[in-house]
DNA sequence: GCTTTACGGTCTATATAAAGCTCATTTTTA
DNA sequence: TAAAAATGAGCTTTATATAGACCGTAAAGC
């Protein structure tokens, strides 16, 4: 990723670190504690709960989940089972996908 | 990060992949039209659509909104507000979190 | 008020992910 | 069926995120 975030996802990535921090403190959890909970260092924590956008998402997932905040607004069957429908979907889609011939038959 | 992901945090990458892979072939964009609109490259894209935890969370994001998958089920302008109402609520939590005693008074 | 403790910021070495190719395979259209 | 395009996977180089330490600051608890 060399270009400039997009707004969307710099507001995503704010909303996100906002969450988790509110949910930390909350929740009376001190940075170290959950940064060896979700098995990270502190430091990294404090860039998710910052929302930068360079963190590893596996990171950000493994906190939210130690902090109690839900991806997708789905607890864990949920996700489960939603996990399922998209394999489902994507097996009925195609699995390439190619533009359309820009030419177009427009001579009747 | 250097411990293993845990159950929710796979499920919720696979997911997050699938979603994308699904709007992706169900727009009919090619894997190389999406990667330049997000600005990363085509091999970074394959492992967001394949649920590597690894990526930054800042390109998920930029793919997610070129596809069009929202997070948080909210569009721009509910991130917005969702991203005031969270800072509003951290103004009010205490700004560092410390562990009562462990040794109670238990001498009455 | 004083002490303790968590926090935010910065710096460095290291680990590792990303980019940028290539090639083989699959898939779709002509 | 043939050709073109998209995908998947592997490789090397480059870039950078991470861990881990440090510090000064600020806030909570006594």
């Amino acid at each position: 990723m060399t270009r400039p975030y997009s707004r969307y996802s710099r507001d995503a990535g704010a909303l996100l670190g906002g969450l988790i921090r509110a949910a930390r403190t909350e929740r009376r959890l001190s940075a170290q504690e959950v940064a060896e909970r979700a098995g990270i260092s502190r430091g990294l924590l404090q860039r998710i709960e910052k929302g930068r956008l360079t963190c590893a998402i596996g990171a950000v997932f493994e906190v939210a989940a130690v902090v109690g905040v839900r991806l997708f607004d789905a607890d864990e069957t949920t996700l489960a089972r939603h996990l399922n429908q998209t394999r489902d979907k994507l097996a009925l889609l195609p699995k390439s996908v190619r533009k359309k011939r820009t030419t177009v038959r427009d001579d009747f």
